[in-house]
DNA sequence: ATCATCTATATGTATTTTACACATAGATGA
DNA sequence: TCATCTATGTGTAAAATACATATAGATGAT
């Protein structure tokens, strides 16, 4: 078991920096930046979102339809319908004050993110040398 | 429904560059530097593996040993009993020239991934002017 | 006017990944 | 011999992702 032993308290989680622990989930923190800069809804946002897509060719809709509406859960966002203009009905969406804290914390940890990427790059780069 | 209309091209999934399409996997990747170093076992790997962490405070040994399997399995790895030396047996892992071209994939995933945090990093620090 | 297409939102569900608890056991030292 | 350390694993729930599919209003062409 590991009650008590070293292992334990070396390879426990304790808390971490990042807001819900889950440093993967880029689609959020994208989101809530692109509502800090203005109001917009689901389909607008997919396409603002491919400029960082960089695992799939384009954003899937489930995901982003499902990210806002948890945002919304958790009073990130806040939405109403907007049946002016042409087209569809949207859904629009607003950033809160909790959002826009919740982007400041995602920042922190997307900046580790990415010293941690480097690192890995430039320990890479060492071994295998390439040259330009 | 999707089929034969523009969403349909639009949003469709197309090959990705990243090996398995998932560039959340870090540990892979590093195991696989790591391994690339020299041969080790997972206990060890486990500490290596620390200084990339960034989201939990220590790896999760579970992920690492599972990892190393699963990378034997498709051969990417290889692994015998280490009984000399003190303590329990080890299991010695090895990389294999599959496993090293996984990895050198590996880093071009994490390159590209790299610059999708810079970009969002950018345009937030452009928006939000942090001064030192 | 109706049909295809585009815009827009949404649900269903399987698979993959992560988190964390727990099990086992050899070696070492007090 | 008992606690602790090293070492390798399994079980399982929860979270996240992938992808298919459903629905429906608006628009433009024939």
């Amino acid at each position: 078991m590991f009650e008590g032993s070293s292992l334990a308290k070396k390879y426990k989680l304790d808390q971490c920096e990042c807001p819900t622990g889950k440093m993967t989930r880029f689609a959020e923190p994208c989101l809530l930046f692109f509502l800090s800069q203005q109001p917009s809804y689901g389909y607008e946002l997919m396409d603002k979102l491919d400029q960082f897509d960089f695992q799939r060719a384009k954003p899937d809709p489930a995901m982003v339809y499902r990210t806002l509406r948890s945002l919304e859960k958790e009073k990130c966002v806040i939405s109403q319908w907007d049946t002016k203009g042409a087209g569809p009905a949207k859904r629009n969406y607003e950033l809160t004050p909790k959002g826009l804290a919740l982007l400041h914390a995602w920042a922190q940890g997307i900046r580790s993110r990415k010293q941690a990427l480097e690192k890995f790059l430039n320990l890479y780069k060492k071994q295998f040398k390439v040259k330009k």
